[in-house]
RNA sequence: GCGCCAAUAGCUCAGUUGGAUAGAGCAACUGCCUUCUAAGCAGUAGGUCAGGGGUUCGAAUCCCUUUUGGCGUGCCA
């Protein structure tokens, strides 16, 4: 549960605050004044381990310049069993503080005493959240927008696990609605075209076109033969669909468990329908004046609601929409499973749905409150080969499932490489992706740790075991490459904290980069095995525990941390 | 038309919510293996942060505006 990053800004603004108190009663500095300003680690490393900008921030209420406040506060500060060694003024008024060899220390104890839950913090408090993430239609193949979807919702789902929440994922199976009935009736259309000729029968407009579906219906066929010909057709539909989304969902988990993806429930829409909570959530919307009839149809008061336009919930046909599909969805999750928040990942192509249906739902007609309900939306994913955009489209049916990418890329490089930042428009370049195996990050970051499996290998051949922080002298790793990678192991705990805040998982991925980066830079530096003994010892302990930290972050991102290379 | 998202090195992207001289990785160039994994490291070069205004001690970051691109604006989901 450390974030000695956390703690080691908490003191200096504890240090600053104490050093004000003395300053302003000594009257060295005006008192009274509300103190802003913040510790945070700046870019340059040549201006300390952290910064403090309180003496920048209280220019103005003090109406001095922050030089003379910068150096008040020091002069009035002690640093004894602090974490920090030295303090100084800079620039135009920055507070600079030296870390001491006793945080060094207790970032080593807090990643062997935590192990695995090393960078588990409780910011959550256990509140409990669902993700829901994935969600393809279950009318064919899961595309590379899926791929990208499934790896965002995982790592999110991963990285608020162990930033304290209490975390569910969920797959909301679309086996319900108009697009159903399309795909049992295209599959209805390839079945008598197998039976009885290509021209018996009109295949439907804006049917399903891919192959899936001509297989779908050669296998009810060598199943049961003619047998459906001369069936009633709403009867054959039915049946067709059955069958059709059974292997469907069967297949999508087969091919999700591949990439490592598993959810706590696959929630299916028709439960909803049948349980009469679809009509009951629009009857309930009705009662209280929410809803008005116009051609045959019910709709929703969005513009009233806060959104930019009204929807249809009952079409005048009778059949529901997804729009009052999706709010009884809500409604489940929120009142009758009671989750404390909601996050959904959806493509762009939803992000006027998601603005419409968040107006909605946190409207006096749901009532839900608005921090509960959240969307990630990410951006569209180019799909190139060639140098030439591949359109991805389930129904041309030569769109790349999540499962051909998966043939031709490592699950490993997959995951890695589509946890890219939500918001950002992804360019996905198989030629490239397929040849650059070890170009890609994924192998930068898995070398580090395979390269140091093998040095402690290779040094308890020669008797040196990995030993505890306690009989180690951290006082010896003074070169600025230790000092740089142990920094960055204390980093994790925050990093996750603002990865969870941000919904921004990508954020373990630079982190990983980065780490490896300075591993690979202190290896170089600094020899571990010709090294005195002591040394030797605190050596082998640092890149012990940058192996721990390592694996917790692959873990996190769903990546193997291979022991060789 | 209106709405949402974006625009940073040749390419792919970071930039800790307004801080010090804007950073990595590819690609290019120069070095480093008889010594712990060279899938590595060190170095060189590369910038009008899309353009213009504004806010203030201080802007890639916040506001306005223009341009360009993606998406949305269905009784599809």
């Amino acid at each position: 549960m450390a974030n000695l990053i956390e703690s080691a800004k908490q003191q200096i603004d504890e240090l600053i605050r104490t050093a004000y108190e003395k300053a302003s009663s000594g009257g060295a500095l005006p008192g009274g004044c509300a103190l802003d300003g913040a510790a945070e680690i700046p870019k340059d490393q040549s201006n300390g381990d952290y910064a403090a900008t309180h003496a920048l921030a209280a220019a103005r209420a003090m109406k001095m310049s922050p030089k003379k406040i910068a150096e008040a506060f020091i002069s009035h500060m002690t640093l004894d069993d602090s974490y920090f060694k030295s303090v100084e003024t800079a620039g135009p008024g920055f507070i600079n503080f030296s870390l001491s060899d006793k945080w060094f220390e207790e970032v080593l104890k807090a990643v062997e005493a935590e192990g695995g839950d090393y960078g588990r913090s409780d910011f959550g408090g256990g509140a409990r959240v669902m993700v829901e993430f994935v969600s393809a239609n279950p009318t064919g193949p899961m595309t590379i927008g899926n791929a990208r979807g499934g790896v965002l919702g995982d790592t999110l789902a991963a990285v608020l696990d162990m930033a304290g929440y209490d975390v569910s994922r969920e797959f909301y199976v679309n086996d319900a609605g108009n697009q159903v009935e399309l795909f049992g009736k295209s599959i209805e259309a390839r079945y008598l075209q197998l039976c009885l000729g290509e021209d018996a029968a009109a295949f439907p407009e804006n049917g399903y076109h891919g192959d899936d579906i001509r297989e779908l219906a050669q296998m009810i066929h060598a199943r049961d033969g003619d047998k459906f010909v001369s069936t009633d057709s709403d009867v054959r539909v039915r049946e067709f669909i059955a069958f059709g989304l059974k292997h469907n969902i069967a297949l999508m988990q087969k091919h999700l468990e591949r990439y490592r993806i598993r959810f706590d429930r696959w929630f299916l829409e028709s439960e909803l329908h049948e349980s009469g909570y679809v009509a009951e959530t629009v009857k309930l919307l009705s009662d209280n004046g929410f809803t008005y009839e116009k051609d045959g149809a019910i709709w929703l008061k969005n513009t009233e609601l806060g959104a930019d336009k009204d929807e249809v919930l009952l079409r005048s046909n009778g059949y529901y929409t997804y729009y009052a599909v999706d709010i009884a969805y809500h409604r489940n999750k929120f009142v009758e499973r009671g989750f404390d928040r909601v996050i959904d990942i959806w493509g762009a192509d939803h992000h006027g749905h998601a603005i419409r249906f968040k107006a909605t739902m946190t409207s006096p007609a749901l009532g839900i409150d608005s921090n509960r309900l959240d969307f990630v939306i990410m951006q569209m994913v180019r799909l190139v080969r060639d140098g030439e955009t591949v359109k991805v489209s389930k129904r041309t049916g030569k769109a790349i499932t999540l499962n051909d990418l998966l043939d031709e890329i490592s699950v490993d490089a997959c995951r890695f490489f589509f946890n890219a930042k939500p918001d950002t428009h992804l360019e996905f370049d198989l030629g490239l992706a397929v040849r650059q195996d070890s170009e890609n990050p994924v192998y930068y970051v898995q070398y580090a740790h395979a390269r140091i499996m093998s040095l402690i290998a290779a040094l308890a051949e020669t008797g040196h075991d990995v030993k505890s922080v306690s009989e180690i002298d951290v006082s010896l790793l003074t070169d600025p490459t230790e000092r740089e990678l142990i920094k960055q192991l204390s980093l994790l705990t925050e990093e996750i904290r603002l990865a969870a805040r941000d919904y921004d998982p990508s954020r373990i991925n630079r982190y990983a980069i980065d780490l490896a980066a300075r591993f690979h830079r202190f290896y170089n530096a600094c020899r571990i095995k010709d090294a005195p003994e002591d040394l030797l010892a605190a050596r082998l302990k640092l890149a012990d525990s940058v192996r721990a930290v390592i694996k917790n972050a692959l873990n996190i991102l769903g990546v193997t941390a291979p022991e060789k290379m």
